[in-house]
DNA sequence: TGCTGCAATTCCGTAATGTGGAAAGAAGTT
DNA sequence: AACTTCTTTCCACATTACGGAATTGCAGCA
């Protein structure tokens, strides 16, 4: 069969031992990067380097399962809902989120700010959970499901920082690895990283968006190795030193509290199915 | 090979034309199925009527991509974070959740209730976003990611009844045969609907939690085939009818509101990467 | 310390499964 | 109406995924 691996595959690492997997990985992350209109099935086989015909196989067998949705019944395609259900799961698989969601709305409710759940997911963390306070500055942060390397962003940093010092080089030469620019500030992640060392959380105005300044406090409970954050945006000059120290404060609390009721056995979470409205 | 389909291989319906896919699928659900702890192998083997090592090796390459995590590098599987990720771009497939987001979080914050945006998928709704108001009902309701056959459930209701008929039609008896209990309410379902249909929005005490009423409006933006609905849930005894009822016009507002931002061209979304903390 | 049993891996020959080229439909465009 | 572009279906082929058997790893127990 015509079926050499072309010489210039893209990421050899993306191979993971079943083809169509890898394919069907790609082609939903492909997806997911289109984003809003949805892509026509020629340009995804374009973009992946298959044959139409394999392509329109794949994209129909995951339309079958809603894994990918048709827009408007056309010839557009795009992400489906199922894996918003999927993933609605995923998220709750540490019970992280139930656990936190409490939290996160008493914090945002409080300030006014918006909170997030932070989560290491390999050499990435994604937003979990994220809850919206009365300031809204959506269109600047990540939502739900976004993802930022670790080491990047304050949720990010935090959780990076409460690793054994092996794995945070291992992750950060990886990441380096993996986007240019990432090595160029390798020196001022590993400072702001030795700072969360030190004083068990963070606090910068240096956030990647200028005038955006983070608070973030990583959630260990003794024993479990779960690697998440809780962290806030907020408008830099929204809060003086003062109110952030506040502010602080009330996080670590929450924080606190949820690392005990963590550390309670059995007490962590409830495998009730939930009902609804 | 000894590949038969076993006689009674579960869900026909669930074969796609990629078997690969199919049992990653249903290994997939089983995991959420699973939730919090997580499953070993032998246990998804069996459940899913597969070999060890078909099973180990759908799970290694699974694994590879971030779909499947590893509880503490130990023996047990659960869902990965790379869904939640993937999934975060599925919920803005549509741009809607970023649309209504601010509309929600205004919504929760004035009222102190929970709300939701609830997209159609397939057969079922699915919760794709929610904000948590400052009383906070979180374990009997859906979270983001929460399933429910369509029909049932407030914002599933709303967003079914502003179907075509025959679509309705077919939904009911779709529904009805993949769930018993379904059938048994059909005639109620069907009543609830043509309310909706007349008054445009859906406002009942009945609501699948005793004690929790509910309030929905299905968003119907003109041209567009959306389907999909904003919800709240509140302790019946806190709203009185009249307090229900400014709140109603509250959510129709927010609803008009998002329509209209639909409804002209080029306005619905942005195609902006987001940046992040 | 050495059994014993169960679960997770790895190996490997086999054929079933997924493959892509070619050809047929659909839908716009000029 | 001829042309272009994209989607969908068909089909013979060999690559890919399959599961049984063998191996390793790990607890619990004597």
């Amino acid at each position: 069969m015509a079926n050499f691996r072309s010489p210039d595959e893209p990421q050899a690492s993306t191979e993971s031992g079943i083809q169509v997997l890898d394919r069907s990985v790609r082609l939903l992350n492909l997806l997911g990067e289109a984003g809003h209109g949805g892509m026509q099935l020629s340009r995804l086989a374009a973009g992946l380097g298959l044959s139409a015909s394999t392509t329109h196989r794949l994209l129909a067998a995951l339309e079958h399962h809603g894994w990918v949705e048709r827009v408007d019944g056309g010839k557009l395609h795009r992400l489906g809902a199922a894996l918003v259900a999927l993933a609605g799961q995923a998220a709750d698989g540490t019970g992280l989120r139930r656990l936190c969601r409490p939290a996160l709305a008493r914090l945002s409710g409080e300030s006014g700010e918006t909170t997030f759940l932070i989560v290491r997911s390999g050499l990435n963390a994604v937003v979990v959970d994220r809850q919206e306070g009365a300031y809204v500055i959506e269109s600047l942060t990540q939502g739900v499901g976004g993802l930022m390397p670790l080491g990047i962003g304050a949720g990010s940093a935090a959780i990076l920082a409460s690793q054994p010092e092996a794995e945070i080089e291992a992750v950060l030469a990886a990441n380096a690895a993996r986007y240019p620019q990432f090595g160029s500030s390798a020196e001022r992640v590993r400072q702001r990283l030795r700072q969360v060392q030190a004083q068990g959380y963070l606090m910068s105005d240096e956030s990647l968006i200028a005038g955006l300044a983070v608070l973030s406090v990583a959630i260990r409970p003794p024993g479990h190795a779960v690697t998440a954050a809780i962290a806030t945006n907020f408008i830099a000059s929204r809060l003086d030193t003062a109110a952030r120290l506040a502010f602080l404060r009330r996080i670590r609390q929450e924080v606190a509290a949820i690392e005990a009721t963590m550390a309670v056995p059995g007490a962590t979470q409830r495998p009730t199915r939930s009902g609804e409205s």
